[in-house]
Parts: C-alpha cells; sequence; structure tokens
RNA sequence: CGCGGGGUGGAGCAGUCCGGUAGCUCGUUGGGCUCAUAACCCAAAGGUCGCUGGUUCAAAUCCAGCCCCCGCAACCA
C-alpha cells in the first residue's frame, strides 16, 4: 500500500529570534529543535525548504546587561550571538540563514518599512502619559500602584508625558477578529487561537513603537527622528521578512508566501496581536500559520532559577546523544502542551524505544542478515499474508505521520513509526527465521523473510531522518546505501536491491545503566563542586549579624514570602523571606536568627527588603540559622 | 474574579475539537522464543476518566457549577 505525496510545496519556518540577555537553554533548543524536525521532514519529501533562526540583540534589557558585563553592547551581542551558533551546530541544527538584529540588512529594513507605515498614515507622534517613578525610572499603571504609591519607594510618583511615536494597531482590530475567524488552523493549536480571540475582546491600543533615545540608546533609530529608537517588538518581528530580503529579493517572493512561525507560548502576543497589523499597514501579507508550542517543566515541580537546570537538561544532549535528545523532546511533549523534563524519563524512552524497539531491531535483523544469507540481501520468493500485514501496517504509519506533521503533532508522528517497528518486531517473532533456516525446504521463504527485513531496514533509513538524523544515516550506511534519502522511496516495497551486502555495525543505541538515580541531593553537591574558593578578604565583606524578628507577616498575594521587621542593634528594618511555605508568622516571633545586613536593598513584591535571613535547605526542607547560645541582636558574626 | 495548563489502572501520558467497546509506555505477574542490546513476543492483573448537575438512546468527550494541583505574571535577595 502506498500513500501518494502531496505535490512538491513550499516551505518557509521561522523561529523566534532569541533574545541575547541569556545563553542557549532548553527552552530555545526545543523550538529549534522542532524547526529542524519539520524542515528536515519537508526536505525528505522534496519541498523547497528555509528554515530561519537568529537573535534579538536591541533594548534596554540589552545594554544593561553588556553594562553589568563590562562590555559594549555590540560586543555583548557578538559573544551571545556566537554562542547561539555553536549551540545549534552541537545539536545538529541545519537552519538556511542566522539574521542579526544588528546586522545592517535588518536595520535597513526596519526603517524602510517605518517610513512607509509613516507615510501612509499608520503612525501618529503622541505623549503617553503615566505615573512615573523617579526612584525606579519606569512608568506604572494604576493597577500597578499600591494606595497610589510606588510599590518599591513608597513615594507619590509623578504624573508624566513621555512623548512617543504610536502605530494606529487600533485600527487593525475588527480586521484581525475576522482574519483569525475566517481561518481556523491561522493559529494553532486551537486552545492559542482561542486565548487570542479572547484578548481582543478588549479594546486593543495603540501601540508605541518607539523610546527615547535619552533613556534607551541601543536600538534602531527612527527614520522620520533621530531622538528615537524603535521598540524592540517592532524591530524584532520584522526580522522574518528582513532575513529574505524584503521588498523585492528573490527569497522573499519565493519564500514568503508560505510563512510559517513557530514560538513558545510566551511570545503568542507579539505574534498574534502586533504582528499581522503591522504587516497589513506596511502592505505585506499575513504569514500563514502561527504555530505555538508549550514550556518544559522541570521534574520534582519548580523549575528553580537557583539551580539554573534549564541550562543544565540541555547538558542532556551531550551526555545521551543528539538524537536520543531530540527523540525525547518530540516524542516526549505533545505539542502546544506543556510537558515535564527530566533525566529519568529520558533514559526511559531511551532504553524502551530507542535500545530496545528500534536498535535491536535493526540488530537483530543485520545479524540474521548476516548469518543466514552471508551478509548478502537475498533474493525474495513471493510475498506472503504476513508481509502483506507489514507492508499495510507500514501505509498505516505514513498516513499518520503525514497527517501529524501537517499540524506539528510530532508526539503522534513518532507514536505511529513506533507501531510499526513492534510489527516488525512481531513480524520477526511470527516468521522465525532461525527455524526456517534448519528446514532447507523453507530455503524460499527465509529468503522471503530476510529480504523484508532488509526492506525494512531501508525504509526506516528514511522515514527516521527527520527525527534521528544520525541514526537514519547510519542504518542507511549499513545498508550500503548511499545518496540523499527521499520520503517517496518509502513508499514503494520492493527498491531494496537483492545482492547488496549488509554491514554488521555497533548497536545504534546501547541500553544507558542507571547513572541517574546518583544522589538523593545532586544539586547540592554540584554546587559545592563549583563554586570557587573565597578569600578570608572576600567573605568579611559580608555584613553577618544576629538578628531578633519583632514582627512577621504575610507578604500579600505571595506564595513564598514572608515580610520580617528585625531588630539589629538599636536599628530596625525590615526583610523579606522566602520561607513562607515552612515557617508560620507566629512562630518566628522573638526568636534570633541571622541575617546578612549589608545586602543592597530589592524590592520583592512591592516591599523593599534590607538584608537577606539565612537558611539552610535539603530537597524540600529547609531551616532558619539560629543561635545556640543567647546574643544580643546586632551582635557581629565571623 | 490576573493569565494559562492540568486532574484518565501503581508511575508517566494519549484520547476530548468531531459523543458510540477506555488506550499507550513503564512497572508487576505468568508463559514463549533463542536471531537480537538480560533485548523480542504472548497473556494476565489493575481504572467510579477530580466532584456535582444538565443535554442525549448514548458523555472521558458537549453545557453549567464546584474542588484540587502546576506554570507564568510579580516571589528563594
Amino acid at each position: 500500500m502506498s500513500v501518494p505525496s502531496p505535490p512538491r510545496r513550499v516551505f518557509y519556518l521561522t523561529t523566534p529570534i532569541y533574545y541575547v540577555n541569556a545563553t542557549p537553554h532548553l527552552g530555545h533548543a526545543y523550538t529549534t529543535i522542532v524547526a529542524d524536525a519539520m524542515c528536515r521532514y519537508r526536505r525528505l519529501a522534496g519541498d523547497e525548504v528555509f528554515l530561519l533562526t537568529g537573535t534579538d540583540e536591541h533594548g534596554e534589557r540589552i545594554a544593561q546587561v553588556a553594562a553589568q558585563a563590562g562590555e559594549t553592547p555590540q560586543a555583548y551581542a557578538d559573544r551571545i550571538a556566537a554562542a547561539f551558533r555553536a549551540q545549534w551546530d552541537a545539536l545538529g541544527i541545519r537552519y538556511d540563514d542566522f539574521i542579526r538584529t544588528t546586522e545592517a540588512r535588518h536595520r535597513v529594513v526596519v526603517q524602510q518599512v517605518l517610513q512607509r507605515i509613516h507615510a501612509a498614515g499608520e503612525i501618529y507622534f503622541g505623549e503617553y502619559g503615566g505615573q512615573y517613578c523617579y526612584g525606579c525610572e519606569r512608568f506604572y499603571t494604576e493597577k500597578e500602584l499600591v494606595d497610589g504609591r510606588c510599590p518599591q519607594h513608597d513615594t507619590v510618583p509623578t504624573f508624566i508625558k513621555e512623548p512617543n511615536y504610536f502605530f494606529r494597531m487600533s485600527r487593525y482590530q475588527e480586521w484581525l477578529i475576522r482574519h483569525i475567524e475566517d481561518q481556523p488552523d491561522f493559529i494553532r493549536p486551537e486552545r492559542y487561537r482561542n486565548e487570542v480571540l479572547g484578548f481582543l475582546r478588549e479594546p486593543l491600543q495603540d501601540l508605541a513603537i518607539s523610546r527615547p533615545k535619552a533613556r534607551v540608546p541601543w536600538g534602531i533609530p527612527l527614520p522620520f527622528d533621530d531622538r528615537f529608537v524603535t521598540y524592540v517588538w517592532f524591530d524584532a518581528l520584522l526580522n522574518y521578512v528582513s532575513a529574505l530580503g524584503w521588498p523585492d529579493g528573490p527569497r522573499f517572493r519565493t519564500f514568503w508566501p508560505h510563512a510559517q512561525h513557530l514560538i513558545g507560548k510566551d511570545i503568542l502576543k507579539p505574534h498574534a496581536v502586533y504582528w499581522p497589523p503591522m504587516l497589513k499597514a506596511a502592505g505585506i501579507p499575513v504569514y500563514r500559520h502561527l504555530n505555538v508550542h508549550g514550556y518544559w517543566t522541570l521534574a520534582g515541580g519548580k523549575m528553580s532559577k537557583s539551580v539554573g537546570n534549564v541550562v543544565e537538561a540541555l547538558k542532556l544532549a551531550e551526555t545521551y546523544g543528539r538524537d536520543a535528545f531530540r527523540y525525547f523532546v518530540l516524542r516526549e511533549m505533545p505539542f502546544g502542551l506543556d510537558a515535564n523534563f527530566s533525566e529519568d524519563a529520558l533514559v526511559d524512552r531511551l532504553n524502551a524505544d530507542l535500545a530496545n524497539d528500534l536498535g535491536n531491531f535493526v540488530s537483530r535483523a543485520v545479524a540474521m542478515l548476516t548469518t543466514f544469507a552471508g551478509g548478502v540481501v537475498p533474493a525474495p520468493g513471493p510475498l506472503g499474508p504476513a508481509e502483506s500485514e507489514v507492508r499495510a501496517d507500514l501505509g498505516r504509519a505514513r498516513e499518520a505521520v503525514q497527517a501529524a506533521m501537517e499540524e506539528f503533532a510530532f508526539h503522534r508522528a513518532l507514536a505511529a513509526i513506533w507501531e510499526w517497528i513492534g510489527a516488525l518486531n512481531r513480524y520477526v517473532d511470527s516468521q522465525a527465521p532461525w527455524a526456517l533456516a534448519k528446514d532447507p525446504s523453507q530455503e524460499e521463504r527465509l529468503r522471503t523473510v530476510l529480504y523484508s527485513l532488509a526492506e525494512a531496514l531501508r525504509i526506516l533509513g528514511i522515514l527516521l531522518v527527520p527525527f534521528l538524523p544520525e541514526s537514519a544515516a547510519a542504518i542507511r550506511r549499513q545498508l550500503g546505501l548511499g545518496g540523499e534519502p527521499r520520503l517517496a522511496d518509502a513508499e514503494t516495497w520492493g527498491r531494496m536491491v537483492s545482492g547488496s551486502r549488509i554491514a554488521k555495525a555497533a548497536p545504534l543505541f546501547p541500553r544507558v545503566v542507571a547513572a541517574k538515580d546518583a544522589a538523593a541531593a545532586p544539586d547540592a553537591a554540584k554546587a559545592d563542586v563549583a563554586r570557587p574558593r573565597v578569600s578570608i578578604e572576600e567573605f568579611r565583606r559580608l555584613d553577618l549579624r544576629v538578628a531578633e524578628v519583632l514582627e512577621a507577616e504575610p507578604v500579600p498575594k505571595s506564595k513564598k514570602l514572608l515580610k520580617l521587621t528585625v531588630k539589629l542593634g538599636d536599628e530596625t528594618r525590615t526583610v523579606v523571606a522566602g520561607i513562607a511555605e515552612h515557617y508560620r508568622p507566629q512562630e518566628l516571633r522573638g526568636r534570633k536568627v541571622v541575617v546578612v545586613a549589608n545586602l543592597e536593598p530589592a524590592a520583592l513584591m512591592g516591599v523593599e527588603s534590607n538584608g537577606m535571613v539565612l537558611a539552610g535547605s535539603h530537597g524540600e526542607t529547609l531551616a532558619l540559622l539560629t543561635l545556640d547560645r543567647d546574643l544580643p541582636p546586632g551582635a557581629r558574626i565571623t
């Protein structure tokens, strides 16, 4: 049974351009792997494909982070952009272009588009009036203010107006709603479409698309007023067209009509709400599909920032191999939903699916071809019912893969392929070539079965390309197959050439013996090893003091925070501690604890904290440091 | 009333859009096989599909209300 291929199509897929305020982590990697797998699939199907990725490098935040790192924004961006490229190379990602928003080709386009929209009368100069706190250097909305005061400084903010340029986005609201309603798969999966429609039930505001250069110097100047730079989102979104050479580059003409974006759910709003009106205002056709995926959560619940394990998660690609890592993230997360990431789950998948099912099938098939046919693919006799069954199963799997890939449902595509691998393992068992080999009268039957196994391997070497590119190549190598794999060749049964030599090779995926449950608290252990030594002088810079808790109360709306009023010698101050899940306020009053007294103040949930209460933790247990003999509040700790 | 996701055998999850015998993986138990990576195959045990009500000949699926868990926003300083 064969499935007809759809006609050759053009496919343009973008990842988000990643903001260079952080180095690559699991979230970035997932999006990019998904994009890579999809593009490999479409190339395999013979489509004309262009995959774009890149980095977003402007904005206030980047200027700040660069300053902290003691670098110019450009040098900093260069460094991080290089880190992204290196990461994609390490993961075997095959992209066609990598755009950076600081490149001239991008800046030019941003300015041209602005000019165009400005000329069309869709940009106006206005003043944004708001409550501004000089201490925080930012505007607050009425909602954010606490009793009309700045939640951080407890001061009354000043109403000031900051002049800016605005894009008349509000004019596009009705059009956008209709567009989304008319095209049910414009935003998919559907849950995100609904979310956007929900959002659009509220009146859409015009979008401030500039920032005064005096405040935010790191950006693309407005072509019509160089006192301002372009708001980062307006700048960033345009990468999708600038990279193709808008307005009349050949790539733009070829690929833009087929544009699909791939994003995580965190940036749904700019892509679903800002971007289509921007395109329409600039006279550019709107993209075809916005494909939205969920978040990875890390096992054990809390995606703790202090441990930084989103980054560590990515390191597992090195530990277990790129293909295994790819397989895991594609198989484990139903596209669009959130999923849990854990090393245990990865190892389970690796052993069960890759080693036991796939790897072992390849092994046993090759071994039998070697033992019973001298490593040469035999000529088959007539196909029997068992072979028809295997072919029928393949047809079903291919149909399911095709349907699933159309909507980015990788987990379904992989499940379908693995159904077939299961069928292949059952085929081996039911046909028992080792028994046929003992019976000379079954010689032809044996040849048929062995040929079918070789044929199955050939097809796996094609079907697996998008998901396990290296392993698929390894299978084809064992069969001595050269050239570019094509999906069409997986449609017809019997293309394996009798007489080809089969090579034995190392197992594709050796089973992993649980290196996983190393210790109960690996995080703490690792952190200890990783910490650099400090000198006694450095340590003495910390002002550690005994403090008496006078008052303790929960911080409103906060889950983790308690606001403590503590006495340090003559002084009384407020310290916010993230211990609400472990201590109740009443059990803290009157107790003596240890605080870092010279920590920079910080605002947490609108409460200013002047110091840090010391506590130790192990797993779920948290314990405050206290004194085993009494000392007065304010006593120094050395 | 901040936004979103989830609650389905012991564990982890599909299935819900489009109602029709409750499914997959792991684990457990028993058996088979010996080509294979202690792998593979067969079988069994195990589920009030969070709760309540509604619609329907029929609800995990549609509607309404409620309970619980998680993530983000704005929280380990």
